[in-house]
DNA sequence: GCAAAAGTGTTAGGTGTACACCCATGA
DNA sequence: TCATGGGTGTACACCTAACACTTTTGC
């Protein structure tokens, strides 16, 4: 069934590094495992995982994020392909990034310690094993494009946020500083945020209303021509 | 020597499929071959190659760039990889996408004979093979958001252009129209362009200066923090 | 001399950015 | 009553976008 000249080519491992991202406390954090065989057995490492042949590329990513996070209908995006001949010292091996981007209050905190993972500050990453920090650099930059473009980031929020929360999120993908006024002021604008009547009390007296993400009216905007933008 | 948890994966066959790109009488140009074996022999197809256990991918799009075009150094940039089951109809393929920019004037025409291979404009190309109406798709959007902000456009002229060229070029990327003067000012106040001595009369009779890429000086300009914007 | 493309400045409107004070509430 | 974070409006600078005429030269 294999056509003949396919069968003169060489075949590869093919596997796939998950850049799995969680917002808290103002910070960006990175899921990070102990890796759990030779070569680099121990080191800190991406969650990675081979291609099956009964799977696409973002069926395998959806089995590591599941069996890393216990959360299904994750948001994730291709990063990149690294496919340089001695990147995995045991074997050749191409790896497809892709990050995916989790909401931490569905995060399943017994994984854990089932894969010796922890959630470690973006800002903070040591060494990671082969080319991981520089997929997760690749990441870090594409991220920050993304959500400057698209409304991704409410895949790091629970349902329901507050515009202190949102700002503290972009602040923490940018690594800056954003005017309040001036945030709220654009964000507010685009009509694509739903102001509910109760608020957030965790972190002031005061109170925080939430706010939903409207995607049917965001997709409603984009058929007139109009554009997310930050 | 190969780890054993690694034998216990799959292995498959890996491509390359690269849109390689041209530019000429204001217009873009992809380079398309009739495919040479089975499934969907002689129906036009993207340039593309196996990977090779000694090649690392962008070795391997080198040499398919060069296999079809005799140009070598060309400029080219990742695209995304492309992982369904059955993308391929002949076996389980995971092909990565690059495309590559081409001076038109580089290009050596006797390749198109011996591989079946024509300049086919990107706004007219047909039905291609697989999924590589995809990959092109992507290919131009990703080209659209460089282009703007990085100066690669270059890559497809050369080395010696006009700015009636430069514009016609982000004219054609972008299918649309700009202002002459609006563009010229843009470019210009960058400083990054050279202004020759020379003009080129091709095109009319008062003839239009030649400018190169300064590259130096635009490395310059990224060190103190500016950027390329058009 | 005329057709055809190259080249050149100004202005108005809109967008981004900087900035300071009052509000609500729990302790 | 006070400390803490939430919420609000304006003014100025800058950038973008619109716009028309003159120049050069081969035919």
């Amino acid at each position: 069934m294999t056509p003949l000249f396919y069968r003169e080519q060489e075949k590869f491992y093919v596997s796939v590094d998950c850049i799995i991202l969680g917002f808290k406390e103002g910070k960006l954090y990175l899921l990070i495992s102990k890796r759990k065989f030779e070569p680099q057995e121990g080191q800190d490492t991406l969650m990675g995982g081979f291609l099956r042949s009964d799977e696409s590329l973002s069926e395998t990513v959806s089995r590591v994020v599941f069996e890393y996070t216990g959360i299904q209908d994750v948001y994730m995006e291709q990063v990149g392909t690294y496919g340089e001949i001695g990147r995995d010292e045991g074997e050749r091996v191409v790896s497809i990034a892709y990050y995916a981007l989790i909401d931490l209050e569905m995060f399943d905190e017994s994984v854990c310690e089932i894969h010796n993972a922890r959630w470690e500050e973006v800002e903070k990453v040591g060494k990671l094993v082969f080319d991981h920090n520089q997929m997760l650099r690749d990441t870090i930059e594409i991220l920050r494009k993304k959500t400057a473009t698209q409304p991704i980031g409410f895949n790091l929020l629970p349902e329901k946020f507050t515009l202190p929360q949102l700002q503290a999120l972009y602040e923490a993908i940018y690594q800056t500083t954003l005017d309040k006024r001036n945030f709220r002021k654009k964000i507010l604008e685009m009509e694509i945020l739903e102001k509910q009547d109760d608020k957030d009390k965790s972190s002031s007296k005061r109170g925080a209303f939430y706010y939903t993400f409207n995607k049917e009216k965001y997709d409603q905007l984009l058929q007139k021509g109009y554009y997310f933008s930050l």
